[in-house]
DNA sequence: TCACGCGAGATCATACATTGTTTGGCGGAA
DNA sequence: TTCCGCCAAACAATGTATGATCTCGCGTGA
């Protein structure tokens, strides 16, 4: 009943651009972002637009749209290649949320109803419920957690950098486990945000979202540096 | 002989992407950000063409990048409009701006070395001689005093963001003048910062830029608040 | 090593088909 | 008469198809 797909903030354009249900643009992201498609490979239109049953022009504005979103480099005369979620790009991401989320959090302290509350209580409860049994219902409630928080900000654009930036994180962090200490740190950071939140304490829930932010991000980076070394050996 | 052109920091987007496209995406772009192009105003891609002296494709393509942007908004099956550049977007970019600038400005003031110091020293020396004299060349000095702190570091895409955020800003505020307050402001911040970082006062530095653009994404609502008023009578 | 030529593929132009949106007029109802 | 809903034509977005031209990378031969 309660499906907490995750879903992006209202307001957010939802890139669905073309008719189709799933245009050109989500296929390569999606391939993009869930590593089908390896960094740096090659991303030629011809190719593209057979695979996916298109012609030529709907490929070549795809890429477009995603090199605006950063997904994909674009070199005059030598065609796109897929760029590479490495851990700068994720180490980037994941510190602009360090300083972006605290302020985004900031102002829902200070205008969350009881509703929120609940609905943040509630969420809560399927996570620990989950306890990361399900690691991808995880990641969904997760999102939905902070959905919550930011969904109504004034500052759209915030919201949406938020929002693209979660899902690359989430895409990324897909791959790999939590460990144990990371669960604790989670639960325990959820419960002490909404406990902030009820006790109206902005600054205390700033800071507690910019560890938690800070957590999750060094998580991702040292599961990405081990499963490197592994590979390597 | 010292141009001061402001550009982007290294290795951030060119947008060169195509020979011929390059030219009719910043067009276009240019002419929302001027205001040549009004809010909503209508996007017909044949007739674009026409005007930039190309085929469709390419303006197809230029939309789709600018859509990735954020200047323009399109809806399936109906075109694309100019994204209005009012006063909610400006607030909502020079407020991400008080929360990144900060933390550039931090890194910065660990890693200038004399050289930088002097670069600083110089622009500022010519702001201070220009005197707002000329506000095209204020602009570009300013860009380029704040490029020097943030050219080098680490975080491409926090980088990235605030050039593009800038290029929007100093597009809108091409459009008013300074008031002497603000003018005042500005030269005793810059000159703070300056000092800041001579004394490796990282904190001191970071605070002061957020004033800095604080204070100016303030003035710039201002004015177009101002505007808008003067406008309606 | 270095110049040259070739081929893959990007970029652009053009023409056309299809589909969804807009608009202006027409006829009937109030 | 005026208002309203309906419809068709104009309009334009979207997608397809094809060909021309240009750039870049690579292999070959001097």
């Amino acid at each position: 009943m309660n499906d907490f797909k995750a879903r992006p903030p209202a307001g957010i354009d939802p890139i669905s651009a073309s008719s189709e249900g799933a245009s050109v643009y989500e296929l390569i992201r999606e391939d993009i972002i869930e590593g089908r498609l390896k960094a740096n490979e090659r991303l030629v239109v011809a190719d593209l637009a057979e695979r996916h049953g298109t012609s030529t022009n709907p490929v070549r504005e795809a890429l477009q749209l995603l090199r605006g979103e950063g997904f994909v480099i674009i070199s005059p005369n030598r065609g796109a290649r897929v760029r590479p979620i490495d851990q700068d790009f994720v180490r980037d991401i994941y510190e602009i949320g360090v300083l972006i989320e605290p302020a985004l959090t900031r102002w829902f302290v200070n205008m969350a109803t009881n509703e929120d509350i609940e609905e943040l209580e509630r969420i809560q409860a399927l996570i620990e419920e989950n306890n990361f049994a399900d690691p991808l219902k995880h990641s969904e409630l997760d999102t939905a957690f902070h959905t919550v928080m930011y969904q109504r900000h004034y500052n759209r654009h915030a919201a949406e950098l938020w929002w693209k930036h979660r899902e690359v994180l989430r895409a990324v962090s897909r791959r790999f486990n939590f460990t144990l200490a990371r669960r604790i740190t989670v639960m325990r950071e959820h419960r002490q945000l909404i406990e902030h939140v009820k006790a109206q304490e902005a600054d205390k829930a700033a800071e507690t979202v910019a560890r938690h932010v800070e957590g999750s991000g060094r998580h991702i980076l040292e599961q990405m540096r081990a499963h490197k070394a592994a590979e390597a050996s």
